[in-house]
DNA sequence: TTTGACTCTCGACCATGGTACAGGGCTTAT
DNA sequence: ATAAGCCCTGTACCATGGTCGAGAGTCAAA
């Protein structure tokens, strides 16, 4: 057992939280929230209480970071880490889990997109002048109209 | 002042909150959850304290769903009920409504959509074989490879 | 009249991804 | 040695859109 945690990191490069956050461009508080939810390692400790944190763990959070571009969920990257973590995690799990994701992308985007075609068509039915009385767009939010039915799925 | 709300009612179809949900197809605590958040009008009650609620009731609580659907959140569908209100509102303010969630909606397909490529060159990269120590999808959420670069905004 | 199904309120809880204190304790440069 | 500027913990809070349960009261059919 290492008492002195600040011995062993005797010639190496660390940091405090301040560093890290404005390294791996998050708050302070989100390096803390990661920790918590056991996104990045458990830091070592100074014997003020201080956390040690190492490239490493910028590193971390610079993938959790890249992962959430990716429409990746903060558990989805646990998943992922896990992964990445189990020495017999082979490429192939790695790229179904991106496979899913693509899916689940692709069908939101279909959603959306009905969503939108929707929206232009009510856009397009309405003139634009007039009191709100005839609008067409109220009038198929309230499923007085035939476009109205195509909202419901 | 009417003291007793049954007899207003009379000769009128009224609802019970389990009715109304049925027929608007939400649960029940999402229609005291509406009420709560002022999106449907504060039904009246009977003496013993149940409420009252009318077709009226029903219709609006299908006209959030519907709004909802279209990609709508419950705080941007209490301004349009309030446009709809709103005896001065004219038709265009409704379709300026609309026209900016369209624009929104253009705007979060257009971002899923750079995910999506992202995520497909990531698993095109991946022949999906070997072990995870390789997996070019790994190398580059740590930031390791030219497709990482892209990642970054 | 009894009984089962319904309703009431109120507060707590769910997931998601954090942010914002308060009230202390360190550290570091001057 | 002192003061600014870090850091610590713990708790509460933000938005979003609800859901659930407890404990009590009500309604309606048999």
């Amino acid at each position: 057992m290492i008492e002195d945690m600040e011995e062993k990191y005797q010639g190496q490069v660390t940091y405090k939280i301040g560093e890290v956050a404005k390294r791996a461009d998050v708050n302070k508080e989100t390096v803390r929230y990661y920790e918590k939810r056991e996104l990045i390692p458990k830091p070592d400790r100074r014997q003020s209480g201080y956390r040690i944190f190492t490239k490493r763990h910028i590193d971390q959070i610079r993938f959790i970071k890249r992962a959430q571009e990716l429409g990746f969920t903060l558990s989805e990257i646990q998943e992922l880490l896990e992964l990445r973590i189990n020495e017999d995690t082979t490429c192939s799990e790695i790229k179904s889990e991106a496979q899913e994701k693509f899916r689940d992308v692709t069908k939101k985007i279909h959603d959306l997109q009905r969503i939108k075609n929707t929206l232009l068509e009510l856009i397009d039915s309405c003139v634009g002048d007039g009191p709100k009385g005839d609008c067409p767009i109220l009038k198929t939010l309230k499923g007085e109209s035939e476009t109205g039915k195509q909202l419901r799925k």
